[in-house]
DNA sequence: ACGTAGATCGCCT
DNA sequence: GGCGATCTACGTA
């Protein structure tokens, strides 16, 4: 996947239904993405980098695409994937999965099950295991893997979460999500799915078509 | 289903 | 010293 020649609002879509995986002490952890929302960099007043903003904590925006920035607030870790070419500070958030491989540990994790395991960003990070160690680091080498997943049935768009008082910002539709999805945080049980009916049928594959 | 409060911490100002 | 790209528990219908 190219987290460098296309815009970060395409990154964000392009997330959707890749299978995110983590080395949790050993173990591949997985899920595949459902919810993403993109971060424009100097221009967006809600993104960390914003007016070129460089401390210490938002260092990892600055990196190539395909890296990843990891921060801390209150009790939880957030995952984002930087977007973009080397010094362009753009990023994509992570806020939900549908766990694939190993959900008892992620339910051992949470110490909870269902959909709150992972319907939202500082859930699946708890879920997974994900920390400040990966911060910095880069997708695909190290602890971190993002592959092939499921083709979304359809994408919705809208205003991102938790951004109050950032005028056009705060209304602009960068939160992406897999329609229907119940793994997608604050998805209100009326507007919930089967999950797998949120996904195109899978491909019968190694199987001769007689048709 | 929704709203509100409280947690309790790293990171800036 | 103040503030979150959040989560949980606990009110109320």
């Amino acid at each position: 996947m190219d987290f460098i020649c296309q815009s970060t609002k395409s990154i964000a879509q392009e997330l959707l239904g890749k299978k995110l995986s983590f080395n949790y002490e050993g173990k591949w952890v997985s899920g595949y993405i459902v919810e993403t929302e993109a971060y424009l960099g100097v221009v967006d007043q809600a993104c960390h980098s914003y007016q070129g903003k460089r401390t210490p904590r938002v260092e990892s925006l600055y990196l190539e695409g395909g890296a990843v920035y990891v921060y801390q607030m209150h009790r939880q870790h957030l995952l984002n994937i930087v977007t973009r070419e080397a010094g362009v500070p753009e990023a994509v958030l992570i806020r939900a999965i549908q766990p694939v491989d190993h959900l008892e540990l992620m339910i051992s994790n949470r110490n909870k099950e269902g959909l709150d395991v992972s319907n939202g960003p500082g859930k699946l990070t708890q879920a997974m295991g994900i920390t400040k160690a990966l911060d910095g680091t880069l997708v695909g080498v190290g602890t971190l893997k993002i592959t092939e997943g499921l083709q979304p049935r359809h994408i919705s768009a809208s205003p991102r979460i938790g951004i109050p008082n950032k005028g056009e910002w705060t209304e602009a539709p960068l939160r992406f999500y897999v329609t229907g999805n119940p793994y997608v945080s604050q998805m209100p049980k009326k507007s919930m799915v089967v999950a797998a009916e949120s996904w195109e049928n899978k491909k019968i594959r190694n199987q001769p078509n007689f048709s």
